[in-house]
DNA sequence: GGGCAGTTTCTTGTCGACAAGAAAAATACA
DNA sequence: TGTATTTTTCTTGTCGACAAGAAACTGCCC
């Protein structure tokens, strides 16, 4: 097990070594730092973060309610996989998600929410621009999510997320074998759809959304159809 | 807090602990046998089941994790509260949800899943026969979420699973404080849903799905304006 | 009588240790 | 040598105890 993270070295406060180590764990997870199928030690996982057991079950256990880990009763614990034979239901909710959730910001944004946005958009601006893969990745998914929150309706945020955490894993996973350009294409993308939000137009805002998440899922389709023909290890 | 699940005499099975504690208390909390604001204290919950705080304790971080309880850092835990102030964003996620989960059970059922969906409906009709209103809400909750297993996208169904959980609490609430007729409306609506899934008819399963959402929703709103007029203190 | 500091109490967060299940290893046997 | 059985090891599940934070309480001073 590979880890990233070398938890630090002074005294923690009471309190936070459960969510230190969930935060942790989750970022290696969705980075593919920790790849599917790592095996996952719980007192291994101790020594590392110098703290008891306790704490480290409680994250595995939050990180298994949100299926990023998989437990066997009894025996291990080890990171989810991510299931591939069944890409369609990503790409379905995927495409759903985006534009409800970019329609519902358009509706229901605040001031505030919209600087949140911008910001997350000029993150991702500058990680294409930079050709920073990971960083990218990322402020992409931070992106969605904060117009995701702006439309303010809890479920679609919680599924949302949770579409956005596997989508992390699976660009990675693309991203990390083929060093492609970055597509400043989406970059363009997103200050239309962030327009559309701002301009309270909600039909335009799920247009663009929806055309943005068909050429997503477009491109990951091509994407996988290229690895199933040169890289079949995968 | 009124307990109604006295936990069995005999030793439990290791690994079955947090299992049972949790599955108890999620459906006390959703039955508002413990109603949103009641207290969870972790001590009084080992003893009542005859265990230690830390199989209790992953229950409560489970719980957490699904939104049921919030935990106040080194203060209480509490049964959490039902937003009655963003009831449309519940809306508007059930009747996405129901259109979305049906016309995929349409699109993607197996044989076994008609077996599961009919005989969830026949409890529902049983029930609503009965005039037993709280086994009509868990099997209204229980057959709807049969219908989005058989669509087979897992992140609809983990959203949806989340809203009927809150359903659940709604409607008791509701259906505990009056004891209107319970509605044989539904069931021949679930009827005309079911033959739809069938066969295989997407479009008609999509739009009865709509019309029968929309229904629950305006009765849950009937249900309420009453509520606001007749009884402040709710 | 009211506000404030110190103390008590109460709940949670963390710890180290032990026990149970299951896999892996070692042993016995054909 | 191959297979069944026992033993060992390894990981998880559970336990009881202790410590830290925060609220509640007490007594004090004005």
């Amino acid at each position: 097990m590979a880890m990233q993270t070398p938890a630090p070295s002074t005294e923690r406060k009471r309190g936070s070594g459960a969510k230190t180590v969930y935060e942790l764990l989750r970022n290696d997870i969705l980075d593919l730092v920790l790849p599917p199928g790592s095996p996952i030690d719980e007192v291994q996982l101790a020594e590392h973060f110098k703290m008891s057991r306790t704490p480290i079950r409680e994250a595995l256990v939050r990180l298994a309610g949100e299926g990023l880990i998989d437990t066997l009763p009894n025996r291990s614990t080890m990171v989810s996989n991510i299931d591939f034979l069944n890409l369609h239901t990503f790409f379905d909710a995927l495409v759903l998600m985006y534009r409800v959730t970019t329609k519902l910001a358009a509706q229901y944004h605040r001031p505030a929410d919209l600087l949140e946005i911008k910001a997350r958009q000029s993150e991702f601006a500058t990680a294409v621009a930079n050709q920073d893969a990971l960083a990218m990745i990322a402020a992409n998914a931070a992106l969605h999510s904060a117009i995701a929150d702006a439309g303010r309706n809890p479920y679609f945020v919680a599924v949302f997320n949770r579409i956005l955490d596997d989508g992390r894993r699976i660009l990675r996973l693309y991203y990390q074998s083929y060093g492609d350009r970055l597509p400043q294409q989406f970059v363009d993308e997103h200050e239309e759809i962030i327009a559309a939000i701002a301009a309270r137009d909600a039909d335009l805002a799920d247009r663009l959304a929806r055309i943005h998440a068909e050429q997503i899922v477009e491109q990951i389709q091509r994407l996988f159809a290229r690895k199933d023909r040169f890289d079949i290890s995968l």
